[in-house]
DNA sequence: TGGCAGATCC
């Protein structure tokens, strides 16, 4: 944009065509005169008054007062992006100080094409960049997920002489870790001669982005025994996170722990993650106690909550946080909209999620985006409502993509509805997605309906497609280590202990009167060869491995990559009653809180 | 005159 264009456009105060002379006047407001009078500026109309008095005295024609117009209007929380930029554009001679600023300004406002093109400009103008354009730069590169333009900046770096500082180091780590080139973000750690919690915080937070969660807690591990920089809260975010992702409530406990002894209060973001980590590690009562106690609270602490209580199929109180976030007068936004109505479909409230998806659009003025449909047909589809469904997917104002057909399928897998479940299938593959999930619930459906041709079919075009299933995996915490089995696994150290305890279990599961429930394995075989697959099933694993490895009665916690099959919920019900275990398992979509012999979720999943 | 790191979504 030239700078007429934005002369034109604006309500902006016009420039006296000459600077005037010095004047007395001039002189008594110069100085640190019109500098207190902008910092004391509380909104538009104040800024506006003073922009006023500047460009009458003339002293806009001083480079330093220019700038500081700029940078208070870009960066002040009452200020005006399209303001400061028209002001910007009337500097005749902008620097790297003003440039800096607006690249700044516009990441901060997630402008992050426009902050690129800012520098791209002043490239080209051959303005100085300085070491403190590129972290603002490197930002606007994570955010955007832009590699290509971020490794062309780092050339930049280096031909500007600036591989040294902290800070653009710094950034670098964070951008290649959120483009998803962790091994570029190692190297730059490694080759620092400083490094500030700041870089422990960009490693971690790195390797956070790729989801490398052990790594982040080993890292933490390594800045606590290298002594020199004490976990401070960015680090303790990003390793509560993954304390939250591979489900380890213990050492979430712990960083919880070292952050009280650390910091006297604890910031928003911070008690967010913590509730965050708490309820997604099953303690959902720990997570309701930190939200309750909390003296502010932001739309993210209640989208968390939200989302929280879905999760747990707590339906009714994930609506109650809701309306009380809604009576703070805090709007709600898309995201929390997605929480709401997942809460609805995990607690089987069908009628109050149709409400809600109304009112999301009518009153809040919301589109609903993919992730709402797929709730909303997850949500009819729970409750068999599959014409409703499939209608609402032929309806929609956006074009239906893999995750929606998909929801639809496995409705159709759970209600047996092969003629439904046929027309989602082919939509998902029309679309060339090919996930081995879906195929194989549809040849689950097929294997359910002794349509073993069809099984044979789709079991040819996958390996056609050379699509494996991933491999479901099930980790469980026991003596603060996260140990991870896969179905059928034979490679722990610990193995022959753990199959002697699944016979051991098994017979008292059928003198309980536990059957396994052989229609989930989609192979062709008899049934015995069936029963011995299931029994192996990565859960089981886990389960038996915590019952030799934790004490008596104390709680067992497994989280898992994929949905828990309905043999391994029925078994999960027996287990907990007969060794008086409380088990909670989080699969992909919610949490099973196994007690006595039932489960939260009533079945209904 | 100014900089880096952190939390939510089927």
């Amino acid at each position: 944009m030239s700078g007429a264009s934005v002369l034109c456009q604006s309500n902006l105060l016009s420039l006296p065509n000459n600077p005037p002379q010095n004047s007395e006047l001039n002189a008594k407001f110069n100085d640190q005169g019109w500098l207190s009078l902008l910092k004391r500026c509380k909104s538009m109309e104040e800024f506006k008054q003073v922009h006023a008095q500047i460009l009458k005295l003339g002293l806009f024609w001083d480079s330093f007062c220019g700038s500081n117009l700029v940078a208070t209007c870009a960066l002040s929380r009452w200020g005006s992006m399209e303001y400061a930029c028209s002001i910007f554009r009337q500097i005749e001679e902008p620097g790297s100080f003003e440039y800096n600023t607006m690249i700044r300004a516009n990441v901060n406002n997630m402008n992050l094409e426009k902050a690129l093109l800012l520098y791209a400009e002043m490239l080209e103008r051959g303005i100085e960049h300085d070491n403190f354009t590129y972290p603002f730069v490197l930002k606007a590169c994570s955010l955007l997920g832009a590699l290509k333009e971020g490794v062309q900046i780092h050339g930049q770096v280096f031909k500007a002489g600036l591989e040294d500082d902290t800070y653009v180091q710094n950034g670098l780590i964070s951008m290649y870790g959120k483009c998803g080139e962790i091994n570029h973000a190692c190297d730059v750690f490694e080759q620092m001669d400083e490094r500030s919690v700041a870089s422990w915080s960009s490693i971690i937070g790195a390797h956070a982005s790729v989801e490398l969660w052990q790594d982040c807690l080993m890292l933490l591990g390594d800045m606590s025994s290298e002594g020199r920089h004490r976990a401070e809260e960015s680090i303790l975010v990003s390793t509560l996170s993954a304390c939250t992702h591979l489900g380890s409530p213990d050492i979430g406990r712990c960083i919880h722990g070292i952050l009280l002894r650390n910091i006297s209060e604890l910031n928003v973001v911070v008690k967010t993650s913590l509730i965050d980590m708490y309820v997604k590690c099953g303690h959902l009562e720990k997570g309701l106690w930190v939200f309750q106690n909390m003296a502010v609270k932001n739309k993210l602490s209640y989208t968390v909550m939200i989302s929280g209580l879905a999760f747990h199929g707590r339906g009714r109180e994930a609506l109650r946080v809701f309306s009380e976030m809604v009576e703070e007068g805090l709007a709600p936004d898309d995201v929390v909209y997605v929480g709401v109505l997942s809460a609805c479909s995990h607690a089987g409230l069908v009628k109050e999620g149709l409400q809600c998806f109304n009112s999301m659009q009518l009153v809040h003025k919301i589109k609903p985006t993919i992730q709402h449909y797929g709730c909303m047909v997850d949500l009819m589809g729970r409750a068999g409502m599959l014409k409703e469904a499939y209608d609402l997917i032929k309806g929609m104002q956006i074009k239906p993509n893999d995750v929606v057909w998909g929801s639809l399928l496995s409705a159709c897998k759970v209600h047996l509805n092969l003629e439904i479940g046929e027309i989602a299938a082919e939509n998902i593959f029309k679309l060339n997605q090919h996930n081995p999930g879906d195929y194989l619930v549809l040849a689950s459906m097929y294997a359910r309906a002794q349509k073993w041709t069809d099984v044979a079919r789709i079991r040819t075009k996958m390996a056609e497609k050379h699509l494996v299933q991933t491999p479901g995996f099930s980790l469980v915490e026991a003596n603060r280590k996260v140990h991870k089995f896969v179905s059928q696994d034979k490679s722990q150290p610990e193995c022959d202990t753990i199959y002697d305890m699944i016979h051991q279990m098994e017979w008292q599961l059928k003198f309980e009167g536990y059957g396994p429930d052989t229609s989930q394995v989609l192979l062709d075989v008899d049934e015995e060869e069936k029963r011995e697959r299931l029994k192996y099933h990565s859960q089981k694993l886990a389960i038996a491995f915590a019952l030799i490895q934790t004490s008596e009665g104390s709680p067992i916690r497994i989280s898992r990559n994929l949905r828990m099959c309905s043999d391994c919920h029925t078994y999960t019900k027996f287990i907990s009653m007969i060794y008086e275990r409380e088990i909670s398992v989080r699969d992909r979509n919610r949490f099973h809180h196994f007690k006595d012999g039932t489960c939260s979720c009533k079945d209904y999943w």
